[in-house]
DNA sequence: CTGACATTTCTATGATTATGGAATAATCGA
DNA sequence: TCGATTATTCCATAATCATAGAAATGTCAG
């Protein structure tokens, strides 16, 4: 994950709109919701709703389909945990304090078993 | 956590400078770094380096405390997991599918033991 | 092919944000 | 107290971003 990556995912993610986008899109899970389903829950208006879909879409945070004539958004978990993983790379430098930064993002040892190329994370 | 301040968070975080920042001190870990120091590690000037971290100790990303002349700044894990983890609450509807949402960021074993209030995490 | 529907692109306007020079404030050794 | 050090606040300028009406695009049923 390059560090444009992360500032783009970042800065989409900064605008209260399309934090209730993404995580609408969280909760719908893969199967994702369309366009319109979206705009009807959190009451945008269309051209407001596509500009921050197209915003978010851009960052790699969601990804579109067509279904008929609706397009559907879900979101793109690997690109999330990519950011959160490049924002504790290095924790500590990698030694020090285990109790200040095991939190901030560590896998499930099921999660870790079935993944296949995981971004660096903090475990200290 | 609440949504303001979730987004706080993402906009200190979604700039370069602040980013840099940030990734600097949760290398740095609890111990911190003077103010000048992360000016002379990024070449930026005093003016605009001050800018940037009222803005990250605002969002609660940062703490500041004085040491003799210098001020020394470092990261708020708490704060930040806090963030993450309202990024995946109630991914997937709280069931669906497990190998699309599990990654997110779940806290290790251990780190779950020794935790007082975790946030909700997606585990799916 | 036509009309209805779902969504995007175009465009203009108003609002927010980043930058750094200069001045100000806080700390400390002599 | 004086001067040096460390860092912040003030300010003006330039740049970026959000919003939504209107027009255009793509999809499909009849």
């Amino acid at each position: 994950m390059e560090k444009k990556d992360v500032l783009a995912g970042l800065a989409a993610l900064a605008q209260e709109t399309r934090l209730d986008i993404f995580r609408l899109l969280v909760e719908a899970g893969p199967e994702g919701r369309s366009a319109g389903s979206i705009a009807e829950a959190l009451a945008v208006a269309p051209a407001t709703l596509s500009f921050h879909l197209s915003n978010l879409t851009q960052a790699g945070l969601i990804v579109q389909r067509r279904e008929s004539r609706s397009l559907i958004y879900s979101t793109d978990f690997d690109r999330m945990n990519g950011i959160v993983g490049f924002l504790s790379e290095n924790c500590c430098g990698r030694s020090a304090n285990p109790v200040a930064c095991v939190p901030i993002c560590a896998p499930t040892p099921e999660a870790a078993n079935t993944e296949k190329t995981a971004a660096p994370r903090c475990g200290c």
